[in-house]
DNA sequence: GCGTTCACTTGTACGGTGTACGAGACCTAG
DNA sequence: CTAGGTCTCGTACACCGTACAAGTGAACGC
């Protein structure tokens, strides 16, 4: 028999736990998650730990085992609770599926703009939580409004958020390595080019880079990756107006 | 002034270290980063270790250091070596690119499954080793050999390569957890939708879930896979196909 | 031969990490 | 008043990345 291995917080038998009366330190986990995302944001995941977050609640970190058994777990909560933050287009608005869709994608993005840390807990974890069963309930309506047949929906789901997910973890991740160093956007990325011109073994590279930096104009570093946001969504949505038209 | 902050392992000024003789160790960047990719395999990112991956070596933790500044560093050369290992199509080989996509698609995807910790890493890093260079590379001239103009390219690009990734990413965290859980893929599966049925508040979810997963069909979940990342890459292929035919 | 220098290896140590464990402190029920 | 449950805390363990300094042994100039 199969050991009933764990596979996220949000299956416990158990909600929670039952509380009685105010606690002295006044913690649950409602307030031990929010701490732990204004940490995260600030101190990245890599720096995050549970002694400074309990440093932050002015408790010691074993308190905060109390309520969550794991930091994993804890974790987990952190990322359904920015879920959570996300503004859902409205189904019921009657807006066409491309305008839902593209709002919800510029959602998404934003996302792990705003919270780089949680594009590496996405893909740890089975995103199975509340907020994220509605933002993927959402989503799954927007795809089928589409005209899709439903076997084919989850696949066209993928595409258009997988892309979106990927597209938003260089970003933010870009973004952060920016902040580390101290640099606006524009600074750094001028910066990593000349180290990159620098290497000799680069050179074809390096020029092939530059030339379609100067296709692509745009002022700005940010400029130019919204651009390409916009443009590749649209080829998201052609692609699946062209295998609706297709009939399959 | 700006410090010259630290941008890659790729970026350094010198080459690795000029090297005089055998060293009694027999160590080298070579022989390190390859020990450091099989025991990554094994045992994952989290548990990889310096003190681990230099016992493997039959050396001690600091000796490594002799020949890599940083864990991060280390990490960024086994990306690369990885990177490495991906079959790319002959870009002289005259097909077309829509097959040559396709098999490059095949290659990014099957890196993530066989190295799911390299998912974890490629939102780390710059990612300008000279192998992920030469995929790029090749990547680049598949996009351009579609007729899109240089301006939009990169955003094309973005587009299928951002979904490969976020789909790769998931299957090769998912076949992770089933390993770790000594369950196939479809008892783990299993496993978890039973869990999630036992919730009652996912009632719904659990029911819509269900009928999506009628059908789809498939036998086994890795089929079902298959064939929803052949569909969403048909889905970038055709978008791409109009947007050229829209001439933007 | 001999001292120096360089290329490495090692041992020790520091300041962190997640979290198991057990001893309390307080509140409530009986 | 006692018993038990709910929560907090201090201590401790095993492990981590890596700084630092003291070795070791071979190559080289003299």
């Amino acid at each position: 028999m199969v050991s009933a291995r764990r596979t996220s917080v949000w299956l416990e038998g158990k909600s929670p736990r039952a509380r009685k009366a105010e606690q002295p330190s006044g913690l649950d986990r409602e307030k031990i998650t929010e701490a732990a995302v204004r940490l995260l944001d600030t101190e990245g995941l890599a720096r995050f730990s549970m002694r400074k977050l309990a440093a932050g609640l002015n408790v010691t970190a074993m308190s905060v085992y109390w309520y969550v058994d794991t930091k994993d777990d804890l974790l987990e909560l952190a990322l359904d609770r920015v879920v959570g933050e996300l503004p859902i287009p409205d189904p019921a608005s009657g807006a066409d599926w491309r305008d839902r869709l593209r709002e919800l994608a510029a959602s998404y993005r934003a996302l792990f703009v705003a919270h780089p840390w949680a594009s590496s807990l996405v893909g740890h974890f089975l995103n199975i939580g509340p907020r994220s069963m509605e933002f993927g309930r959402t989503a799954q309506q927007v795809i089928a409004d589409t005209g899709l047949p439903l076997h084919l929906q989850s696949a066209a789901l993928s595409s258009v958020f997988q892309f979106v997910y990927g597209f938003g973890t260089v970003e933010g991740q870009f973004r952060q390595r920016c902040e580390e160093a101290g640099m606006s956007q524009d600074e750094y990325f001028r910066h990593a080019m000349g180290a990159f011109r620098d290497q000799p073994a680069y050179g074809e590279d390096y020029e092939r880079a530059e030339r379609i930096m100067a296709a692509r104009g745009g002022d700005t570093v940010e400029e130019m990756r919204d651009r390409d946001f916009r443009f590749a969504l649209e080829v998201q949505i052609a692609g699946i107006e062209a295998m609706v038209a297709r009939g399959a």
